[in-house]
RNA sequence: GGGCGGCUAGCUCAGCUGGUUAGAGCAUCUCGUUUACACCGAGAGGGUCGGGAGUUCGAAUCUCUCGCCGCCCA
């Protein structure tokens, strides 16, 4: 029994649980285990995540191809997860610790910390999997996995080593984005550039041999810097070669106010002899333009920050490196402080002494750290890097030659954009919630590295027992006692960028490398549905990883979806108070009208900008499909054994089995090609414009009269199109659907793992002995049949040309009676004229129908239009209705002359075309045959308007 | 500065490779208690497709250009 009305909360959890236990979502399930695969990994979402509109999108395309492939057939694996989101975790464990008032990460130690870590992850880590379940996403949630799982830290630790064997993975030191807050390094990736509001100093550097006199211009030479502080560190003055003011300069060198140190001035093309003074301050150590001048000039890089960005230059021996006496003032004076209070006292300094010329309001880009805001710090540091490059090229070669293809296909040209010009990736991070390098040191420095500490000792011990640093004795003591090789032999430190082990996760959460059972059977995977944002954290990794280690490509598609904004098209953000919270829209609307609306926004190459009121429409839509199945319910139609639409014989019901062959071939075509928008949009039309406001309607009467064969066959197939109905939109509207068809019947399946309706018609191959079967366009295409069906072919013209008569006589008849203000109590006669024997036999099937929904009282047919009637032309045939008395004469006048008026427009525009002799030798033949029977069409409208005034005039 | 995308009804959006009378939902207006549904039914109004130029027999659709708006990368 459906209940009254449709409470999306009462049934989502229910249903949820059903699935479950049915274990409807395993991969491999039984009856599937010997069908084509379909794969599709997650993008992991942050552990410390939870679910925002971003998510919700991409899961509902993800799932929508899932349950559609399932219902086709296939062995479909989902494979869920989260990653392990390395400073973001670190910093939700850190400040819960500071919450409450517990011992900081540090004072606790690494061990301690990580355990906790752990802890919390227990607790709290499965936030999103749970809403990602209310969502209804079809996962295999037996098969979650998690990053630093140790299955997946295996594989981690496996490519570590392998490519560090391969030289495509080394220790340098490089300037890297250093987050002074959070005392690690960054990728690119992870820097946002904010522009801000500063200046532009402008300096006086004395040069060397002349008398610094502020007044001439002759005695120095100008820079302009936005910062200031870090002509500590300067190394060389660059100007550009082709700048004449400065080419003389060039070789010599100018002393560094308040540092002294001797400098060169260099000329290199780096310098913009537009910007600023023309000439710029090199300072290789904090800049990364400057550091690429000062390799090409072999300049030395000195660092004068620490970790936290406070100066450091007691005990700075680069910075100390032939400066004059008398520099240690400034040096005790300056040393440990901030970056941004050294830069006052620094400006003031240069300023006291006639250094500084100028102070220019500047807007320029600064780059911060996306997690800790603080302005980032390029730093010289010893990291470890990813030879990207290498890695890059056959992930490149991959998406040209079509092995992977990009949809929509422009964002290859991001992709290409972003690989050509790749750079070395920095995987090493100084955080202690992440993968641990697998590499260790001995104590002249010298790098181990291998897959488990065991291996790696036993390599370290043999080198340095051979090297007779330590005897044989002492390694086999080191080997067995931990605590004997403190000191000696020490493990780095740092962790693995999270992206290193997500670049993984289509093979690692398939077992490998201890497993290559499901590697064989799901890898590659099927799609890749993600947003652009993360092309290049991932997508383009997931391309090199897998093409290296798996050697193919992870995954043939890429689908990119949009953004999601809010209703003006701002970005989602907390910052501006406009994220919209999908759980509060499934608390409101449930999750089956929210996944809907989604999916009927996402076109392709374009934003969604969400409105409620989207989600509130297909709420209703989910409530209107409800009632139609209390209605069928109500009327007892049931599907009966053996029911075929094909065998049908009232005309009303072949014609809903051909709309529903249309409509069935527009979702399944649609869903095919990522056009989630037209295949949500077919289905809504079809149930409410079709089902629900004509074939229900137009069954009414047959379902409430007397028993009977069409009685019998209405029901059936009443039932029919509604089954049909609940598997099209099972993969919009899961919940709702899969409730529907538990309630509407005693099924011996889940709705989820029915069969997708009117497979296409397999065409088998003439020339071509055996099975084969080809469906044009179909995934399914390699896989051999599942069940061999006969070719059905629904199509029926003439059951079309009769009901769509009956719909367009009566929707003409109700737009006139609205035109014409005719009561609904007033009955009017319709009179067909010069009616063919085609339409007189529908009139005779249709009569009480065409009554009951126009309003009218008694059909008749006649060779002329009456007198005082007024037309419609419907179908290419003339409908009268006798109005004489009842109507305003001059209101319909009016009305005549805006339909001639429009008709007559219409048939000027085709004159103009068909007048056109370059149209018509130049267009192909059908166009002009259309437009040639548009303007007959139009022409013969005219003539019946013009009759139809002439009438009036004569009546009135 | 480079790249990508957008600008179509009051609002949110469809309209693929050029040939429609330019569509939908929401909102608006009128009418409606006919055996599912007012989260409903019937009907209506509303757009020179951002401006300009070009290609073409034909442009919302292709090209150029200008104007806003957004995103990404420097």
């Amino acid at each position: 029994m459906i209940e009254k009305t449709y409470q999306p909360n009462d049934i989502e959890s229910r249903i949820a649980r059903a699935w479950e236990e049915a274990g409807a979502f395993r991969a491999g399930r039984e009856g599937r285990a010997d069908a084509e695969p379909f794969s599709i990994v997650i993008p992991p979402p942050n552990v410390t995540g939870s679910l925002h509109m971003g998510h919700a999108l991409n899961n509902t395309l993800q799932d929508i191809l899932c349950r559609f492939e399932r219902m086709r057939g296939r062995d479909v694996l989902w494979q869920p997860g989260t990653d392990h989101a390395g400073i973001a975790t670190q910093m939700v464990v850190e400040r819960q610790l500071a919450a409450r008032k517990e011992p900081g990460r540090r004072e606790m130690g690494r061990k301690k910390f990580v355990e906790r870590v752990w802890k919390w992850k227990e607790e709290s880590g499965g936030t999103i999997v749970n809403q990602l379940k209310r969502l209804g996403a079809s996962c295999d949630w037996s098969r979650e996995r998690f990053t630093m799982d140790e299955g997946l830290s295996r594989a981690v630790a496996k490519v570590f080593v392998r490519l560090y064997e391969e030289g495509l993975i080394y220790k340098d030191k490089r300037l890297v984005n250093w987050d002074p807050k959070l005392l690690t390094a960054i990728s690119d990736l992870e820097v946002q550039q904010v522009e801000v509001r500063g200046h532009l100093w402008h300096l006086r550097y004395p040069l060397e041999g002349a008398d610094f006199n502020p007044e001439d211009p002759a005695t120095f030479i100008v820079v302009a810097t936005t910062r200031p502080e870090t002509m500590l560190g300067d190394s060389a003055v660059a100007v550009h070669p082709e700048d004449e003011r400065y080419r003389h300069l060039v070789g010599r060198h100018v002393i560094l106010p308040l540092v002294g140190r001797r400098i060169p001035i260099v000329a290199d093309e780096y310098s913009d002899p537009e910007k600023g003074s023309g000439a710029v301050k090199i300072t290789p150590a904090h800049d990364f333009n400057d550091f690429e001048v000062g390799r090409r000039h072999h300049l030395p890089q000195i660092n004068v920050l620490d970790q936290e960005g406070r100066l450091n230059l007691e005990e700075n021996a680069d910075y100390k490196h032939g400066l004059p006496e008398g520099a240690h003032e400034l040096i005790a004076e300056l040393h440990g402080m901030e970056r941004f209070a050294a830069r006052k006292l620094i400006v003031q300094r240069l300023d006291d002494f006639g250094f500084l010329e100028k102070i220019e309001p500047h807007t320029h880009m600064v780059p911060h750290g996306d997690r800790s805001g603080v302005v980032i710090e390029p730093f010289l540091t010893d990291q470890w890097y990813v030879d990207a490059k290498t890695l890059a090229e056959p992930a490149i070669a991959a998406v040209r030659n079509g092995a992977t293809v990009f949809v929509p296909k422009n964002w290859e040209k991001t992709y290409f954009e972003w690989m050509e010009n790749i750079q070395p990736w920095c995987i090493s991070r100084q955080l202690w919630w992440g993968h641990q390098i697998p590499a260790w040191y001995g104590p002249d420095g010298k790098v181990f590295v291998a897959e488990t500490e065991e291996e790696a000792i036993g390599k370290a011990l043999g080198y340095y027992v051979e090297q007779e640093v330590i005897s044989v004795a002492q390694g086999r003591e080191m080997a067995l006692d931990r605590t004997k090789r403190e000191g000696f032999i020490t493990r780095d430190e740092d962790v693995l960028d999270t992206w290193f082990s997500s670049a993984l996760w289509p093979f690692s959460t398939l077992g490998w490398p201890d497993d290559d059972n499901d590697t064989a059977r799901y890898y590659p995977t099927s799609v890749l549905v993600t947003g652009f944002d993360i092309i290049f954290f991932w997508v383009a990794r997931m391309m090199m990883m897998g093409l290296h280690f798996m050697d193919d490509v992870p995954f043939p598609t890429v689908y990119i979806h949009a953004l999601v904004r809010d209703e003006k098209g701002a970005k989602m953000s907390k910052s501006k108070g406009n994220v919209i919270d999908p759980l509060h829209l499934i608390d409101d609307y449930g999750a089956d009208a929210l996944r809907f609306t989604l999916a009927a926004m996402a076109a392709q190459g374009r934003d969604i900008k969400l409105a409620t009121s989207r989600v509130e429409g297909y709420r209703n839509f989910a409530t209107k499909l409800w009632n139609a199945c209390r209605f069928a319910e109500m009327n007892e139609c049931v599907m009966r054994d053996g029911f075929t639409p094909t065998k049908a014989t009232e005309t009303l019901n072949r014609w809903i089995a051909h709309e529903t062959a249309i409509a069935t071939r527009e979702v399944t075509e649609a869903i095919q090609s990522y056009r989630f928008n037209d295949a949500a949009n077919a289905i809504y039309r079809f149930v409410w414009n079709i089902y629900c406001d004509w074939y229900l309607e137009l069954a009414k009467p047959v379902l409430i009269g007397e028993g009977g064969e069409a009685k019998t066959e209405t029901r059936a197939t009443v039932a029919w199109v509604r089954d049909e109905i609940l598997k099209l939109l099972h993969p919009f509207m899961p919940f709702l659907t899969e409730e529907l068809w538990a309630v509407t019947a005693s099924r011996d399946n889940l709705l989820t793992l029915a069969e997708w309706p009117l497979r296409p018609a397999p065409v088998v191959l003439a020339d071509v002995p055996g099975l084969a079967t080809v469906m044009v366009g179909d995934p399914l295409a390699a896989m051999p049949p599942l069940v061999a069906e006969p070719a059905e072919d629904f199509r029926d013209d003439k059951a079309e040309a009769e009901i769509g008569w009956v719909v367009d006589l009566v929707t003409a008849i109700r737009s006139l009676r609205a035109e014409m203000a005719i009561a609904p109590a007033t009955l009017l006669p319709l009179v067909l004229v010069g009616a063919s024997d085609d339409t007189r036999a529908r009139v005779q099937r249709w009569r009480d129908m065409i009554a009951r929904l126009a309003r009218i009282e008694g059909v008749s047919f006649a060779d002329a239009v009456p007198q005082g009637a007024v037309q419609l032309l419907v179908r290419g045939e003339v409908a009268a209705l006798p109005l004489k008395g009842v109507i305003d004469v001059a209101a319909e006048q009016a009305r005549l002359a805006r339909e001639l008026q429009k008709v007559e427009a219409d048939i000027k525009r085709f004159d103009a075309k068909l007048g056109n002799v370059d149209f018509l030798t130049r267009a192909p033949e059908e166009v002009i045959d259309e437009q040639r029977e548009k303007r007959e069409e139009a022409e013969g409208r005219r003539a019946k308007i013009a009759e139809a005034q002439e009438r009036l005039r004569q009546a009135s």
